[in-house]
DNA sequence: ATCCAGGACAAGT
DNA sequence: ACTTGTCATGGA
């Protein structure tokens, strides 16, 4: 499948630590779980290529995942406002933020806290190995809550989850009870579409706002790690020890709905060396 | 070996 | 309201 698209930077998407699910197999070439099929990812200059061996996928499908359809334009012009967004502009344009499967992203962000990049995607890996492999069909992807919270939580620490086991069965066991939840969160405001993500078990305000960013589109949240603290200290604030949610307030208010995105293009520049610190 | 990683949480000021 | 210690685990 070629889906036209000239604005689309595949490599920062795909690795800019939203989605943990892909792994690059050759130079612009990536293989993962995409909306539940096994797919092959790469770019001409002018395409996405998907390649879907057992079919299954739409164009439109692929087009709303990577946000094709969303102009950037606004986004854009307001980077180039701004001379330290811009630089990361000029590296990355074309990131996007995707649409990817609100249980996955909250789960895997769950996992996130305290942790590396590197090592998420490994338990992201574990965890679908493990449960692809005792399932009768053989569809591939990252367990549901259903699926999680069936198994022991031994289970998840075997699998190298560590502290974090716990908290992501027990949200796994919330979400398979209360099948509709994660609608009604998606239904919600920001502040409590927020509150309620941050009352799961191992969710605090970082975890909350990239669930709600990745997981459910909502491009107003900024999620504040530690790469983003150092960012926006150096970069905004003169390099005074801003806490966590100053740093939140002064992005929501200064970049309002653009917020989400201007996270994710300064902390892939900060991680790939673009304001060396 | 010690420190760090897309933090959260409880306990102590 | 703000600071500190602790929580598994692997890589640097």
């Amino acid at each position: 499948m070629r889906i036209p698209c000239g604005d689309l930077h595949l490599e920062a998407t795909l690795e800019s630590g939203q989605v943990f699910g892909y792994e690059k197999k050759a130079a612009g070439r990536y293989e993962g779980v995409l909306l539940g099929h096994r797919t092959s990812l790469s770019r001409t200059e002018s395409h996405l290529v998907v390649e879907n061996g057992h079919g299954g996928l739409s164009a439109k499908k692929v087009s709303d995942y990577f946000d094709l359809d969303s102009d950037l334009d606004g986004l854009y012009s307001l980077l180039r406002g701004d001379p330290v967004l811009e630089r990361a502009l000029r590296a990355f344009k074309g990131l996007r933020l995707i649409r990817q499967d609100a249980w996955e992203a909250l789960a895997c962000f769950i996992l996130s806290s305290n942790n590396n990049v590197k090592r998420i995607q490994h338990m992201h890996r574990a965890i679908c190995a493990y449960y692809e492999k005792r399932r009768k069909d053989g569809r591939g992807g990252f367990p549901s809550a259903e699926e999680i919270a069936r198994t022991h939580d031994r289970v998840l620490r075997e699998l190298g989850l560590g502290y974090r086991a716990p908290f992501l069965w027990a949200t796994a066991m919330f979400v398979s009870k209360n099948p509709v939840y994660l609608e009604t969160i998606a239904r919600s405001g920001y502040a409590e579409a927020r509150a309620r993500v941050s009352a799961f078990p191992g969710i605090g305000p970082k975890v909350a706002d990239c669930a709600l960013l990745y997981g459910f589109h909502r491009l107003d949240a900024f999620p504040v790690d530690v790469w983003i603290l150092r960012a926006m200290r150096k970069l905004y604030f003169g390099g005074r020890r801003a806490d966590e949610a100053r740093v939140h307030a002064f992005a929501q208010k200064r970049w309002g709905a653009h917020a989400g995105y201007v996270q994710q293009y300064i902390f892939h520049a900060a991680r790939r060396g673009i304001y060396e610190f």
